[in-house]
DNA sequence: TTGTAAGCGTTATCAG
DNA sequence: CTGATAACGCTTACAA
């Protein structure tokens, strides 16, 4: 294999100028390094990128930390990606299915600093257990969290779920079931914009309990069968996100329910799901929460950083409400 | 930064004893070994893995090459990555959206030995300039290709579409649209698997041109309104993968039109958008393929892999036909 | 069973 | 402007 020594022998200079070269460090002479990137170019040398991450101790490659692909977190990812790449850093692509043995091996790679930073989407172990590797390199999550070690890129969910609650309220529903999710601190926010909501217009609630734990477009399936069972249903259902929404959404109308003629839909997050299905829900700008995280772990790790963006959520009104 | 120069000082033994430790070599006296463990967990030690792939000239991470994630894509991904950290492989996944210099990223981390292998998907380069890089590391496609340089996983489509068009006139369709994808080389098994079965039932077409490049759920919501503008529509269409086949459902489902009852609608791969709304399609076995991707890879890495699983297309038979 | 020492391929310091 | 040379942290002959 074609080496840097090589380069240096066959160039008739040091291996400090092949360097040099390579790394366009000035004081190099003109004529030298006309020679070294003809060499370069003529026996296809590149680099050895384990040498040189040995030598600079970094590697630029951050780890992205996920739960699972869903619509949310591949445009946060998306996002995150080109960012990095805008900055010279590639990313690593971590896929946990809720696994915290899986989750370590991320956390092991930032130990072993084959990943110079990490982003946590979601975790599987515990805050307590992925802050004590928050030593060997920084970590941000995009869940809510208040932690010195960690810093988080959440945004506050009551306001985007009041904006939310008040669209349904204004297009006639009033007995609003709400449907949380578990992970995460949303849901306490998320329940607190709703008793404001609620006192705000003298609501009672949906004569039901809310429900809690629920993510994906299974959930939102189940969620169908229960409402077709009551006897006095709610008339909106406010979704954890969109997906429940969606799988809500369809197998209600494959079981003949009118929506939202005989019950409301309300997602959140605004995917590409959503949009498919007409589905109105409220818009989590994550493609710029993803460049703030980015941000934030260049910052720390001592590169010159952008700007953070300011985040707000928006209602998007569609044909489901 | 504790490292095994520190570990060997501290236990009174060589560097070279305590790597021995580390990679769990025999002929390591018990009490050293057990010396040197303690030392490590008590400096919280473990090795950087630059200088370790430096050294071993691996760095045991496999690059997947993917323009986006679809459903489809997301599912080879899975259960590569899977079969990847099985075997102590972890996976980079590259997302290149079409773009050439996206994807030229992922090929020069190969050829800087910063990724062993390199699996592709989708690709975004001519193939011959992919396969320049070849000589650097294994790379195995997704995509059919008869290569000597870059083995495929494909799976060839005519079996599978044929079952499709089959299922088809079993339901009572007679006059078929096809909706073929452009990219790779499905299309033209396809073509050859419509022709055989239009030959066999003795079938004209569906009196319109078929269409090609079409892949996305956008496109398939296009091709509703097409349908909608026809005064003699076809009343089943063959779709090249079920993100068509969804956004073509639920456009045409928007605007009125009854399915199956006025149109027959057939996805391909049975992806979970297909569950979810009760597609019609071929089963493609992307996990299995991607088994396959992960085995050759290993074979060309020099190490012992598993024996390749046989592949088979199934016809998934729900309410959309 | 163990230690010495020679690399792996870079970068960076320090003289010149 | 350039070249020796000492790291970076690890593995592995080779010798003992």
């Amino acid at each position: 294999m074609t080496n840097i020594r090589e380069i240096a022998r066959l160039a008739g200079v040091s291996t400090a100028t092949v360097s040099r070269v390579l790394n366009n460090h000035p004081y190099v002479n003109e004529e030298k390094r006309r020679k070294v990137l003809e060499l370069i170019d003529r026996l296809d040398y590149v680099p050895n990128s384990s040498a040189t991450s040995l030598k600079k101790g970094m590697t630029r490659i951050v780890g992205v930390v996920s739960s699972l692909y869903t619509a949310s977190s591949t445009s946060f990812i998306q996002a995150f990606s080109l960012i990095a790449q805008r900055h010279g850093f590639n990313i690593m692509i971590f896929l946990t299915d809720q696994d915290p043995g899986k989750e370590k091996v991320a956390l092991e790679m930032l130990r072993s600093k084959q990943l110079d930073a990490l982003v946590c989407l979601h975790r599987a172990n515990e805050w307590n257990f992925i802050e004590s590797y928050a030593k060997y390199g920084p970590i941000v999550t995009w869940q809510r969290l208040v932690s010195d070690r960690i810093p988080s890129v959440f945004m506050d969910q009551y306001e985007g779920y009041r904006l939310g609650l008040e669209h349904l309220h204004a297009r006639g529903f009033r007995r609003i079931l709400n449907v949380y999710s578990s992970r995460g601190l949303n849901t306490p926010q998320r329940m607190r914009a709703y008793a404001d909501f609620a006192a705000a217009h003298e609501l009672g609630g949906s004569g039901h309990p809310d429900f809690h734990g629920k993510m994906s477009l299974e959930d939102g399936e189940e969620l169908a069968h229960w409402w077709i069972d009551q006897s006095d249903p709610p008339d909106a259902i406010a979704c954890s996100n969109d997906d429940v929404a969606a799988g809500l959404l369809t197998e209600l109308r494959r079981r003949g329910v009118s929506v939202p003629g005989e019950v409301g839909i309300l997602g959140f997050d605004n995917n590409n799901l959503a949009r498919l299905l007409d589905l109105s829900t409220v818009h989590y700008p994550s493609d710029k929460q993803a460049e703030n995280a980015f941000s934030i772990l260049l910052d720390r790790l001592g590169q010159p950083a952008p700007q953070p963006h300011a985040l707000a959520f928006e209602l998007i009104a569609r044909q489901s409400t």
